[in-house]
DNA sequence: TATGAATGAGTCTTCATTCAT
DNA sequence: CATGAATGAAGACTCATTCAT
């Protein structure tokens, strides 16, 4: 129910916890991203962080607690900068290719941090990678609410029941230039990519179609 | 220069090796697929294997070639599986969707091996690991020729520079319908998936285009 | 350039990680007295030192690490007894009559840890066994102080370009009593042997000559 | 009582027991010599005798055999090649001079291999180290022979009491040029090594002492 | 709160030895 | 006699985690 995981911690004042995470979460991103969750040592990462092993367990529990708080950073970073770029005049069909833009040039930024979630999730518990799956369903939602507001407006032509799918695709497209990314830039600049993709998923969700 | 790297056995009986790589790459799979790579100890994968620690080492000469020689099976299968079921009767474009049917069929079927694959191979030594990544540029290069066998018959219109491209992407479609089978599979069967893909690929590179 | 080979350690407090090596090394060479450096486990090591293999481990990089602690530890044992047995009064033939008659005693004292250095000194990295080897000189160095000391003061009659080779041939005797104890005890104590071979020397070395 | 430790073999022919053995032996020397025994394997000792790892545990009983066969092969080496410098024509005085000067020369073109026996004796099970160190004793017995011969034909002037541990000097120097031969080196030649020791040791035993 | 020394279970790998062929 | 594949005990070393200060 709880979208996000509580991890305990043996100090009290929360601000304290906050500052004290995300140093961890930054350094932990870069080793992570560096070396990999594996062959980083939790030493490694307390250094990194610019504090004693001990310090490091005061806030978390264990080793893959650092692995959630990473990735799930990563998301929220995603979905923050995804909204943060989204303005929401205009139609909804407007906002939709901002939105696309903006999605990809995100994902390009980002996808060092991006591709770790996709490699190294699978180390997190079972009940610990459900809350990292469900993050990343929020940044699809954002799709489907534009697409709703789309059919509400009449500037976007598919049907409801099509909404879901049509939002995955878009996600599907963002990862593939994640993934990917060593093939198709030897093709496309993130500029082409992005006018390449858009104007596909225009195509089907046209309101003339 | 070469396709495949090779690994040093103290046996010196080729078809001995084989028989013994064999043993070692299905139980290896088994076993990575369910505790990943870092979990999955080799005496796991000994015993899994059939036999002790000291005849593992036999065949290899350390973990990581275990999993060099997992990816590379998984690849070989996933082209012999691929290349088995495209017959070369008639014209290139009916070959391709042949192809692209297979091929998604195939990444479906062996979707835990494939996901394999991506999850772990950066644990490779770089240098195994681009002999793992030239393997998977062999399978898309059968898409590659089938482009080019539709440019030169008529039956595909597409230019001769986009064929990498193309072949690229139908790679990525592939791999989409495992990384997000979790995902898609909530909105589209393996058929219906094909299908769709299928058409909007084709209406990239038909002739009347 | 450096006398000492420096040995990272992952604790930081110097005092005690010079407490912690001086455990390592007392137990150690007992160990390695009595069933030489290759049978002996790095686990005994800890258990004799007193603590945990993981704690033997912050203290050293290597087993080889405590190879070196222990010779130089030895030497420096060697070296320190000497010097500390030697009062500079009286002319150099005197000191150098005290400085025979001490080394061939510690060197009695010690013969098991300095047979120790004899065997197993070769298991020493290269580089590390310069350092090993380096630090015997510096006892070497003892004796020729002594010698040229007597050249000045006109007790002892030898050339200074012999200097080097006499202060090896004292060293020799010292070894010699090490290494073949078993069977020169059988006919001499090691007073004896420490008259018949100062005699030897002085009849070389006296001034008349 | 025995001279030799009788090592068992599976093979019946002792024409071939001896042949293998020989193999085994000249094999075994240059890998000590260069890796030690302890970082010499089993297999390498069988390839470098050009068989197989079965064979070779047909002819010995465990590693520690080897090293048996390697030191009182050295043993009688260094014993055969002294017998065979010896002519025993001319006072024992003459013979002795001639001894001695072979002896060194011995021991100076054998140096890697009296070397061995000093720094790997010592991992031979007690049992047979003793067979080795009575091999050593045999060597010195050709000394002790020639001094006795001296007092009996009245060239050389010591007590006989005197004679085991003159023999035992005289083993010592041929060690010391071995022991220390790099230190040693950088002031004598191996000529002027004899030449000296040898003016040292006449003078004690000369009849007009 | 912060520190960092201590812990020891767990990991990969080696290698002497055996034995069926 | 020769071979070499199979064995598994043993070894060096790592590292997540704890806890006294």
């Amino acid at each position: 129910m709880e979208k996000r995981k509580n991890i305990p911690s043996l100090v009290k004042d929360p601000k304290l916890i906050e500052k004290r995470r995300e140093q961890i979460i930054e350094a932990a991103v870069d080793l992570f991203i560096k070396k990999g969750f594996h062959k980083t040592t939790t030493r490694e990462i307390a250094r990194a962080s610019g504090f004693s092993i001990g310090t490091l367990y005061e806030y978390i529990e264990s080793k893959e607690d650092v692995l959630y708080l990473v990735c799930d950073a990563i998301h929220a970073e995603v979905e923050g900068r995804l909204r943060e770029a989204i303005t929401f005049n205009g139609n909804a069909l407007k906002i939709l290719k901002l939105a696309l833009r903006s999605f990809f040039r995100v994902m390009d930024q980002m996808s060092d941090r991006v591709l770790l979630i996709y490699q190294e999730s699978k180390s997190l518990p079972k009940e610990t990678l459900r809350y990292v799956l469900r993050r990343e369903e929020e940044i699809s939602l954002i799709f489907e609410d534009i697409l709703r507001k789309g059919i509400a407006d009449g500037s976007i032509g598919i049907d409801e029941k099509h909404v879901k799918l049509m939002a995955d695709n878009i996600m599907v497209l963002g990862e593939m230039w994640v993934f990917r990314r060593w093939a198709l830039q030897r093709h496309y600049t993130l500029e082409e990519y992005t006018e390449k993709q858009t104007a596909l998923l225009l195509r089907e969700i046209s309101v003339s179609e």
